[in-house]
DNA sequence: AATGAACTGAACTGTTCTGTTCAGTTGATG
DNA sequence: CATCAACTGAACAGAACAGTTCAGTTCATT
């Protein structure tokens, strides 16, 4: 079953009554139940076959809703392929917006570092990578909502960051966007790629601990001041 | 015209008269002539629509042949995409090949960065990445292919530039394949993205060689010895 | 019990797709 | 001139496709 998106929530200490009312307004304006299924199956489809390759018949057949019903939802198949790519990246970005914030320079790198390495070698990530740039020549408006998501959503992140390590004399950095671009790309090193061309189908614990060490070594070369150099080199080496 | 792929070629220096035999064993067996025609019409419908959204009929009709004789050339249409993105992939490979060998460490990094960027963001390449991305998951012999033609290809020059610098006393590169993929993947920063999701549609000089500064200034801090750096930085600071 | 909105299932339209077939054309060769 | 292989053009089969239609069902509300 999946969770219902609307407002109403079902807390379980209220008496039936009200709960039988509650109930009533979710099964009337169901906002979600159905559409859900939907952009699930839907999901589904498109990331597994891309757009022209999914069939608007599997993906019926996968929500177990009929086809008449899809076409109430969404005018044609376009509209449901943008539906689902800009749930997934709205998504993607809450997942990425969860960095944390009052750690030491060190750690904030390497816990951003892992969690951006993690996330990008998960299926998920990858998939949704796969479809965009299939499609992004064709829907541009794809190419943007994905752009917006992954890049801007990362480099605002990390740029924050960065901006409290220099105010700590710990790193040096410029152009902020350019460099979270950089840092971005560096932790896409070797595992990414070999995943994205079947060359591999998992990344170990210990390969990812690698490329976030191998990345922010680089990364503190370049931006790194003198006195933050061997902190980070400290807590680098404690990295597994 | 394209050349023909025959084993027979055709010397000029030799008799009129064995000349249209080879002439004859040419046209006998064209070996070429259409198929070249067929895989550059494949090319251009498969690197622009997709596989699932190219039509075979799309294909013959630019080609300028006839259905049927696609078929005698090609097995299915999976072949002809394999054999479209092989023959790609091999001229990817022969592009990259092209890296000056004799240059001091300073200047060999440049021109391989700059050729480096200029490759990417280059509307061909940027087309095939698209296409080997997007079918890579369905045809893994596509993203085998490619893997081979890009990363590994591109290791085995990069490496053996760093082994010349190393032995100059200008880097010390423990890993040399992976820092090849770093490198790499520093070139890709912002640009290479913007484009690939249609943020924007092409990117000038001054900002190739803005990629090109900050990935060997990065780089160099990480790899180069202290007394490369100086010689490094002079150099990049000539870059325009 | 009546109402009405959401939904279903299945048929249907018209298009497009891959892959096959075949009678006939071309053009070089012996 | 006769031959032979490559090729053409057009039709064809069989399947899949997006999207529409509609008679009938379900079910909370009145």
């Amino acid at each position: 079953m999946t969770e219902t998106t609307t407002s109403v929530r079902r807390p379980d200490q209220l008496p039936s009554q009200v709960l039988h009312a509650l109930d009533a307004a979710v099964k009337r304006k169901p906002a979600g139940r159905k559409e859900d299924q939907l952009l699930d199956a839907a999901e589904e489809i498109f990331l597994s076959h891309g757009y022209a390759g999914a069939s608007v018949d599997d993906i019926v057949l996968r929500a177990g809703i009929s086809k008449a019903t899809l076409y109430k939802y969404f005018h044609d198949k376009e509209s449901l392929f943008s539906a689902v790519i800009d749930r997934r990246c709205v998504q993607q970005r809450e997942r990425l917006s969860a960095l944390t914030t009052n750690a030491s320079t060190e750690d904030a790198l390497i816990e951003g570092g892992k969690m951006a390495v993690t996330f990008m070698v998960s299926p998920l990530a990858q998939s949704v990578y796969r479809t965009c740039v299939a499609e992004a020549a064709r829907f541009p408006h794809v190419g943007h909502v994905f752009y917006l998501s992954a890049a801007v959503a990362m480099t605002k992140q990390l740029s924050a960051v960065f901006e409290r390590a220099e105010a700590a004399g710990d790193l040096v950095v410029p152009d902020k966007a350019f460099a979270a671009n950089q840092l971005w790309q560096l932790a896409r090193s070797v595992y990414f790629y070999e995943l994205m061309f079947q060359v591999r189908d998992n990344v170990s614990q210990n390969e990812r601990n690698h490329v976030v060490r191998e990345s922010l070594e680089m990364f503190v070369a370049r931006y790194g001041t003198e006195s933050f150099k061997p902190r980070m080199a400290e807590a680098l080496a404690k990295l597994s």
